[in-house]
DNA sequence: AATGTTTTTTAGATTTGTCTAAACTTTTAG
DNA sequence: CTAAAAGTTTAGACAAATCTAAAAAACATT
């Protein structure tokens, strides 16, 4: 088993490396865990020893496949734990991350299946991202980002890819919630603001804000 | 905030505490904790400085104010979670302990008033443990040991004073589980072994069992 | 009260995860 | 293609929690 931290370094690697296939760098590790890149160094020749990383001096690191498999099941369990406090617990979709960080830390394999029949078998968490089932798989689905989209196109809200308190709450008082269909009914040619129309309701997002939200058409 | 480790020495401290007004002592600490008395040494320091147990070379600890409502909040979470993971998970009382111990420590007020809410303000965990209010307040129900009943004393069995699952699987096959009725049929003479009557069965419990067993006449 | 046993503490070491400062690679730009 | 900038690693140090071995205090017992 791993410790915590040697856990967080996994997760991270693996959010830093969803996207593309490069190795993940030294210094974007450490500027996601909050500590300095001398430190990186020394956690990534540990987790390589482990063989849960390759790591070559200099060239960054790539999750191996034992790798892979233990960070997305802490982001299984991230998640589900996540759906557990909104749907049972009555908080909001931006109360919950800083909990799950810690629950996922939580070491009981049989809890996780409990707790996922429990809340029968979600598919997403509360900020729409798929949760991994028990082997690991989830549909990679992928939504387009807001800011694509071009005048008269519309879809569905399916899900956010920045889960901060401030944004989310955001996104709240915007009435910008998942499953909201929502309508580009202009782009703004100076700083490309787009105005949308959500349920009959014309609101205006920076694209800064739209980059962050993943919509189905 | 403390460590886990912290938490953990106050927890037991308290336990080891809660009968008695004793000091608790060097040994004692590091028999629960599993580590050598040095290390107990070392850590009472820590806690007396941070004003959480009070401390006197060679003559053991005793909790403050402070670190006794620490401790009586990690009870609670500690015995909310083992209700959640029974009522609501479906685990059996023999193995919830361990799991708790984890959940124990995870960090956040408005979580556990919420679990309370959750599981409808339980008074007691799947042990019959009684479980601290907010401010730390709960009955401290005092029951008698079954090994103190004499020949045609009856009651109902409303706890245990032992969590290990080798016990509790015991008294699962026994049928002695809470909330159950027993009258004492007999008392050997040889070594003291005691002869109940549970739902109209006969069994037999060595005095080392009943001593464990929670009675409410 | 003296002596032996038990308990506790001290001293010094180890492991984990972190840091700063300095040295070393790699990348970028002129 | 070379020099500066950016990124990474090494070296040495520190705090937390533990350990072993040895010293010190408390206790128990004749």
């Amino acid at each position: 088993m791993q410790s915590f931290t040697e856990e967080n370094y996994l997760k991270i690697i693996y959010h830093l490396s969803s996207d593309t296939d490069a190795p993940v760098q030294t210094n974007a590790i450490a500027e996601r865990m909050g500590t300095k890149a001398a430190s990186v160094t020394d956690m990534i020749k540990k987790l390589a020893d482990k063989q849960l990383i390759i790591y070559q001096k200099y060239q960054g690191v790539k999750l191996t496949d034992t790798g892979r498999r233990t960070a997305i099941n802490i982001v299984r369990k991230h998640r589900l734990w996540e759906v557990f406090l909104v749907e049972k617990l009555s908080f909001k979709w931006d109360e919950v991350h800083d909990i799950a960080e810690e629950l996922e830390h939580i070491n009981s394999a049989e809890l996780i299946e409990r707790l996922d029949e429990f809340l029968a078998f979600p598919k997403n968490d509360p900020h729409g991202d798929p949760i991994p089932d028990k082997e690991g798989k989830f549909d990679s689905a992928s939504f387009i980002k807001l800011n694509k989209l071009k005048i008269n196109d519309q879809g569905l809200v399916m899900g956010v890819s920045e889960h901060s308190s401030a944004f989310l709450k955001h996104l709240e008082k915007l009435g910008l919630t998942l499953g909201k269909l929502v309508k580009v009914t202009d782009i703004t040619d100076f700083d490309g603001s787009i105005e949308l129309l959500v349920e009959s309701k014309k609101i205006n997002l920076s694209r800064e804000v739209a980059k962050h939200i993943l919509i189905k058409a």
